[in-house]
DNA sequence: GTCTATAACACGATAGAC
DNA sequence: GTCTATCGTGTTATAGAC
């Protein structure tokens, strides 16, 4: 068994090439990566990526829905987690503990490599949605959004099934933006003269936590009234 | 004089070209159309792309800067109008007549392709900046994010500096995501069951206008103690 | 100032030897 | 299962006629 035969069980070209497209991609994009970069990355041929998979978008799909599952998969337990943990101590889940539920997984994220897939798979299907960034949305994310429309909805009793809803959204439209702020070159950092810097995940977290509870906890009763004054 | 000589002098090829290219780019975006495209849509040569331009990003770039600079023109002027409107009353700008001004030129687009053109911009330099992109972001909103910043500073002054800084951004992000909800195939009215959409560009104003004042707000004293229970 | 024609290159996909 | 070599198509940029 020589060196190649040796390597090629541990860590076959498929694996590699998965490997190798998962680093690229959360470095680059999909528009940035060529076929070229990932089998070179990979020490494979450029046509390994068609033998094993048939073509370069069905690997970045299956790269980005492995992301989103695992993703959402942490997402929902993290919901579990916190709805026993109420149901234990008799209440209800509160605003403050599914909202943290919600951003953990990307707050907390180890890898930061995945947090930077998931966003560009999200920003990605906004600038121009194609039929596999809508299947992977839909598949794996749907289920995810309606648990915590759902959860929200109980811990915010004065919204409307539709407010909750668009707050979802402009919830999940919050935390891309800032979890976006090229740390290099932060936008934040800049304009705020140093006050806030998105490198400081514990400022980070304790921002978006806020500024998403006071958020749903609006329309709880406290908001009636002022409008624009132009209204 | 003929009259192609006629059609040049009324709309000559150079003011054909941003056209085409400002139709196509807010509809394919930057990655979704080529040089080809833009100059048959113009009724052009390809070469008259590099003559007039030097080349497509520069075109693009081009076009996206003045896309960038006229909302923020839009942008300015309303905070003026309603800053104005305020001191004439002997009062400071509520935060809602703050960030209704902000809204507006997104909101009230009568030209839905510069709305496109612009969370198009917004998210391209997310998912991958790039130096144009950097620059225009830079010279045509940062100063404007630094009026509205102080703005909303004084309209929410149970909010520290930096909290402001953080909401500005979370806020933007809010906006880019319910804007570029595809309403072909919106995944909040497939989620809410039809009972949210983005087309509805009222509720649209209402529900972001009603979240971000909420938001806003929240720091201005109601907030404190409701931390996540795991605290 | 505008056009045709083409250069020079990068891309993804594939055929066929091993 | 892996490789080399190449095909066909796309891209931007440019040279030169008018």
């Amino acid at each position: 068994m020589d060196s190649t035969a040796a390597r090629n069980i541990l860590d076959p070209s498929r694996e590699r090439l998965r490997g190798a497209a998962e680093r690229l991609l959360a470095e680059y994009g999909v528009e940035g990566v060529s076929v070229r970069a990932i089998t070179s990355e990979a020490g494979t041929n450029m046509a390994a990526i068609n033998y094993h998979y048939g073509g370069k978008e069905s690997l970045v799909s299956e790269v980005f829905r492995d992301v989103a599952r695992r993703t959402a998969r942490r997402r929902i337990s993290q919901l579990d987690l916190v709805e026993a943990k109420a149901r234990a101590e008799g209440r209800p889940p509160t605003l403050a503990d599914v909202i943290d539920a919600f951003l953990t997984p990307y707050v907390d994220e180890a890898d930061p490599a995945t947090g930077r897939l998931l966003t560009h798979l999200i920003l990605m299907h906004r600038i121009r949605p194609t039929t596999w960034t809508r299947e992977i949305v839909a598949d794996e994310f749907d289920p995810l959004a309606l648990r915590y429309v759902a959860a929200l909805g109980r811990a915010a009793p004065g919204l409307t099934n539709a407010e909750v809803h668009w707050r979802y959204h402009l919830m999940v439209g919050a935390i891309m933006i800032v979890l976006t702020d090229d740390s290099s070159h932060s936008r934040m950092r800049r304009l705020s003269d140093g006050a806030c810097s998105p490198d400081d995940r514990a400022a980070l977290r304790r921002e978006l936590l806020s500024f998403l509870v006071d958020a749903f906890r609006g329309g709880a009763g406290a908001t009636a009234g002022e409008g624009p004054s132009t209204d």
